[in-house]
DNA sequence: CAAATAGTGTCTCTAAGACAATATCAC
DNA sequence: GTGATATTGTCTTAGAGACACTATTTG
């Protein structure tokens, strides 16, 4: 009778075919943009990172960041690695969002992609400095629904315009993932993996989960509401915000001066919202 | 400058290190107990899929079906094809539950596993007849939190019983996960894996997701109610189910008849639920 | 004071939970 | 009729959305 041991020291994985594994991270951030009045609070918009493809294949397309499971970590300890490898900045919190494991997905062999979202300050990507580099910039988000029914998913940044259309596929438990109609100039399938990470982000923002990160410390309910706003494509009465997000949030003794109307009073984040 | 065909043509997965992919299933299913009176309606019991290990390592150990990611599939493909495979059901839905990939997670290498649930109706298991091989068991389960605040998973067949001890581990976004304090005899990390499979059929449970797939294709509102009972562990009072559900299903013109009571209508699933 | 944002009070409506009451069968 | 489940109606209450109103600052 063979032990354990025995079985295991003659057991071979090399025999059966194996996939390459990546992690790959849509990495969202909240920009303030101009100020228009003195008075005026800024807009803001939602960008997201992508890397210019310096190596075949897509080579000179824009892909999300990512990179190649390694033996010694877990495929959240990869995203992780790869988002700050990109950004300088470790992200608070990431979620994945989905495995793409479609058989002809990469033309360079057999890769199975997991896909994570994570969420950063605007205050920590400047901190790192990391926001100058030619092949990695934050391009402005838009995506929502045609008439037609299909998505329509559109990236900018200064005069680079990419423009996706996916159709969305609804699966059960309340699932859904997207297919690639147009892959409006985005590398491999990541279109699909940008629009799945997106609904998963606004899901999420709907139960005040991820906002808090895209903040720094001490900020504004002001603030916090421009960002559940900007996330999912709404717009609440303050009123109201402000009674949902109550017992998520504690009041400081800090006020923001200087603004041109009357000051806000800075908050910081509950740590038992219960 | 070198084409994208031939970087392709010269381009070898092979020189970096590559992990085995693998599927598990935590297949569940309701079972109906005994009747106790000829007027009583049968208890209802939550089962789960196991199978006893062959070969090394854990042999003679209990785990989930699952299997390794071939070439040619998608890792949903590959987990509804061990699930056919070990009890002849093709599962009406999957759900995947979470990427396993810690390093030292199995000890035959470097495998990393993706966790699915499945929902199979207790009728169609019968009709497959798939339900008397020695090696594959449904397992009674039971899952509740402890006074210390550790979760006590517990699997019962016959007179085999497997009691896991976990610790949970609440992840940003909502999300939860499990720590193994004792395996109770489980093969792998499969206790953490069941356990994780529990919490999300549970909130999908919530919002009547998964619930009909259960049942077979007409059924009684007391029986779907009972469905939701057994696997969120609560009970509901009956007009207020039948009010939330109202939306999700449509009567058909049969009843149940000679049970002994008033018969019950039988409905069916509506598909467009607005 | 004007412009702009910060912050509060309250009305309505919906949906969930509790509970009471009625309906209908097999025996 | 009795025991059991099926089914309907209504009361209460918590929470979301709408809206009106007050407060405070800088130029």
């Amino acid at each position: 009778m063979e032990t354990e041991k025995e079985f295991l020291s003659a057991y071979r994985l090399e025999d059966y075919e194996r996939p390459s594994v990546t992690a790959d991270v849509a990495a969202f951030m909240i920009r303030a943009g101009e100020q228009t009045s003195y008075r005026k609070n800024p807009e803001n918009r939602l960008q997201l990172l992508l890397i210019k493809r310096g190596g075949h294949p897509f080579k000179g397309m824009w892909a999300l960041p990512g990179g190649f499971l390694q033996p010694d970590e877990t495929i959240e300890e990869c995203a992780l690695r790869e988002t700050f490898e990109e950004t300088n900045v470790q992200p608070v919190s990431i979620m994945p969002v989905g495995v793409f494991s479609q058989p002809k997905r990469d033309p360079r062999g057999w890769i199975i992609s997991h896909a994570f979202v994570s969420v950063i300050s605007a205050e920590s990507v400047e901190q790192a400095g990391c926001d100058d580099a030619d092949d990695a910039q934050w391009f402005d988000v838009a995506f929502s629904e045609a008439e037609d029914g299909r998505f329509l998913l559109t990236l900018t940044y200064a005069d680079t315009a990419l423009r996706a259309v996916l159709e969305k596929v609804s699966t059960r438990f309340g699932r859904t993932f997207f297919r690639i109609a147009d892959s409006g100039g985005l590398a491999f399938d990541h279109a699909a993996i940008i629009a799945t990470a997106l609904t998963a982000l606004r899901r999420q923002a709907k139960n005040f989960d991820t906002i808090f990160d895209f903040l720094p410390e001490t900020f504004t309910l002001t603030a916090l509401q421009k960002v559940q706003e900007t996330i999912m494509n709404v717009t609440v009465l303050p009123a109201n915000f402000r009674r949902m997000i109550s017992s998520y949030v504690e009041e400081t003794d800090e006020f923001v001066r200087g603004s041109g109307h009357r000051p806000a009073k800075l908050y910081r984040r509950k740590q038992s919202p219960l």
